[in-house]
DNA sequence: CTGTATCCCGGACGATACTG
DNA sequence: CAGTATCGTCCGGGATACAG
């Protein structure tokens, strides 16, 4: 586990921000669930499956993923272009762990409202 | 795994939104790791350990744990008052998974900057 | 189709002061 | 000591329009 030893002699947890930071945002786990089960998905598709979502957001959040190895893009050089998102082997580690903490969620509030990813 | 069919025959996840939304907030992990770290705490001592937390930040968090049966409070009724909070087994199972999550983020990106909890 | 540019708004959080 | 009240600020994200 992570660890570091500060001035004060504390043993503290260590951490990567870009990355915990990025999978605390909105859409996230909504994109990983829906990539996973997909498999290559195109953004207008991403755009349509997942509620509230904009483009813009989207637009933000695939690029934010991309650039932190989590989500792999392919441009396919058609006319119009088209781009295929998919997981990465990383990607996919994390959103079984998001998962895991989304099945505690529940398990620890059942009779609570329920949402849900699609 | 928790999953729901939408009316157009999509299998879907499900979550539970007030739970996993906290998880997602800011000092949320930090009080979980320090009541593991350090058992039953204080009001004022939690604040002391983790940096750049504000007595209004501190209180609505933990009264949100507290809610969502994450945290347990105890009140000692002597003068001035004492209040000692500390994880529920449903938290440390939070915590514990919340922990694996950034462990992945450290192992996905082992060069970039790194922050701490303590 | 796949984005980017602008503008705006609400909610989360920081700072500070005050109370039982 | 353990909070609550109030105010201000900043950023994420919504709406919309536009570009390659």
């Amino acid at each position: 586990m992570g660890c570091c030893l500060k001035d004060d002699g504390e043993l503290c947890t260590t951490y990567t921000p870009a990355i915990y930071d990025l999978i605390t945002k909105k859409y996230t786990l909504s994109i990983l669930v829906l990539l996973d089960k997909y498999g290559k998905m195109r953004f207008s598709e991403m755009l349509r499956k997942i509620d509230g979502l904009t483009q813009r957001a989207l637009s933000i959040r695939l690029k934010d993923l991309e650039e932190n190895g989590i989500v792999k893009r392919e441009v396919i050089s058609s006319r119009p272009v088209a781009t295929l998102y998919s997981l990465t082997v990383q990607g996919r580690a994390i959103k079984n762990a998001m998962l895991i903490l989304l099945e505690l969620s529940n398990l620890i509030s059942p009779g609570s409202p329920k949402d849900y990813f699609c």
